[in-house]
DNA sequence: TTGCCTTTCAATCGTTTGTTTCATACAATC
DNA sequence: GATTGTATGAAACAAACGATTGAAAGGCAA
C-alpha cells in the first residue's frame, strides 16, 4: 500500500525535525506511523535513505521561485521594491506561517545548521538558487556600480532577519513577553523587516513613501508604523 | 587529578558542539580526552550532567556585560551609538572571532536552536540578560515614545544579523564565493551591520556622519563604504 | 481453488549505547 | 611500613539501536 510509505515519510519528517537524525529512532518513527519496523527497510532500505527522502520532501518549500508562480517572468510588472517586499513576506510565511507544515522548515533549518553528507549536494543547490534569486532582486534595487560583496552582505542581512524567527524559535517564545507576541505575526514581521531593510538601503525617498502611502502591498497593511517619525531627529 | 576533569570537559565540549548530545558518544569523548570511560561517571555522574557542565562552561561567553568590563557603569562616556556599535562588534567577535574557542559558540547556538531541558532555565536567563542589555542600549538611541514591541523587533533584527554567520556557518562557506570571503571578516561585517542598522534607524544625519567621519570607533576602519552614496537616489 | 506477488508481522541478529563493578595503582597520613 | 582515601583501568552490564529474517496475510489473475 502506498499509503504506508507516505505515513512513514510524514512520521519520519516530524520526528527528524524534532530530534534530529540520531535522536529519532526507527522504532519510534514506525510506532508513530502505525506500521511495523520492517516497513522502513522495505520501502526505503535504510534509515539514512529515509532521512534523505524526508529532506527532499521538505526542501521544495525553500524556493524563491514561488514568487513568480503563476506569472510570466518577463510580463512581471512588479517593481524591484515590491519584489523584495514579496520575497521577505514569502520567507517569513515559510518560516513561521501556519500553512506550511512546521516540521518541514524545522528539518531544513537543521540541515542548514549542520549539513548531512547525504543531503549536502542536493540541499546546497536548493539554497543557492534561492539566494541567487534574492541577489537578482537586489540588483534591480541597487545601482550598478555597487561591489559584489556588498550585495552579498545586504542579502545575508535580509535573510538572517527572516530565518532568525525559526532558528531561535523556542528561545524567542520565552524572550518576547506574551503581551507583545501579537506584534510578531507574519504580517507584522513582514512589515517591520521590509521597512527596516528599505530604510537601511536609503530607499526612503521613493519606495518607502510608496510603501507608507499604501501603494506597495505587503501583508495588507494600510497604516504606517512610522519608524523614523518616532526616531530621534537631531 | 583535576586535570583529568578539565580534559574531559574540553573534549566533551568540542564533540557535543560538533555532533550534538546524541551524536557524541561517551566512549569517543573519553578517547579524545585520553581517559578511561569510567572517568566520566567518576567526575560528572552521568553523560547528561557532563553536557550541562559543558554548556555552563560555554555560556559565560554570551554576555553583553563584557561591553562594560573594566569600566564603571556611570562613568561610561560612550554615546548610545558607540555602545550599539560596540555591541554589534562584540557579538560578531564571539560568533566568528578566532579568540574564543569555536566549540563554545557552536554549543550555545545548538542550545538556542533546541533547548535541552537540563540547561533550559539556566540558559534562558543568560540570553535574557544579554537581550535586555541590547534593549537598554536601544532605549538610549530611540525616542521615549516608541512602543515596546518596536524595540523588540529592532533588537531582534540586530542580533539576527550577527548570529546568522554562525547559525548558517557551514552553508555560508559554500554560498559566498572564495574571492569575496575577505569581506566577511569580523571587521568588515561589524562595519556593514552597524552601518546597515544605523541607516535603518534613520540615524544617518548625526551618528552615521560621525561614523563616516571616523569619530566612532568600530573595527579601526577609517574609509567609508558609502552605502547610500551608491544607492539609487530618485 | 490454485498459484503468485506484494505487503505486513513477530522475532532475532550483531552492535553500540550509557552506566556500573571490582581490582589495582598512587599518594598522603598515621 | 601499614593504612586510608583518591584516581584510574579493564571488563562487563542491561538496554536500545538499526537491520534482517522467514513466515504469515492479503489481493488478484488464472
Amino acid at each position: 500500500m502506498e499509503d504506508t510509505r507516505t505515513r512513514i515519510l510524514l512520521a519520519a519528517g516530524e520526528l527528524f525535525a524534532e530530534r534530529g537524525f540520531d535522536g529519532a529512532s526507527a522504532r519510534e518513527i514506525c510506532e508513530r506511523a502505525g506500521v511495523n519496523i520492517a516497513a522502513i527497510n522495505y520501502y526505503f532500505g535504510t534509515k539514512e535513505a529515509l532521512y534523505v527522502e524526508a529532506v527532499k520532501a521538505a526542501a521544495p518549500l525553500f524556493r524563491a521561485e514561488a514568487l513568480f508562480e503563476g506569472r510570466e517572468m518577463e510580463a512581471d510588472t512588479r517593481s524591484p521594491a515590491q519584489l523584495l517586499a514579496d520575497y521577505i513576506r514569502l520567507m517569513l510565511e515559510h518560516m513561521i506561517g501556519q500553512e506550511t507544515p512546521a516540521w518541514k522548515m524545522k528539518l531544513i533549518m537543521r540541515e542548514m545548521l549542520e549539513p548531512t553528507p547525504a543531503c549536502e549536494a542536493f540541499f546546497h543547490q536548493h539554497v543557492l538558487t534561492n539566494f541567487r534569486h534574492l541577489l537578482r532582486i537586489l540588483e534591480g534595487l541597487l545601482p550598478g556600480g555597487i561591489p559584489e560583496y556588498r550585495k552579498y552582505q545586504i542579502a545575508l542581512s535580509i535573510v538572517s532577519q527572516c530565518t532568525h524567527y525559526r532558528a531561535a524559535g523556542k528561545l524567542l517564545e520565552k524572550i518576547i513577553p506574551p503581551e507583545l507576541r501579537p506584534q510578531f505575526s507574519v504580517d507584522h514581521l513582514a512589515r517591520h523587516i521590509t521597512e527596516f531593510v528599505f530604510s537601511a538601503l536609503g530607499l526612503r525617498s521613493s519606495f518607502v513613501d510608496q510603501w507608507r502611502a499604501g501603494k506597495l502591498d505587503c501583508g495588507g497593511y494600510a497604516d504606517a508604523l512610522a519608524l523614523d517619525r518616532n526616531v530621534k531627529s537631531e
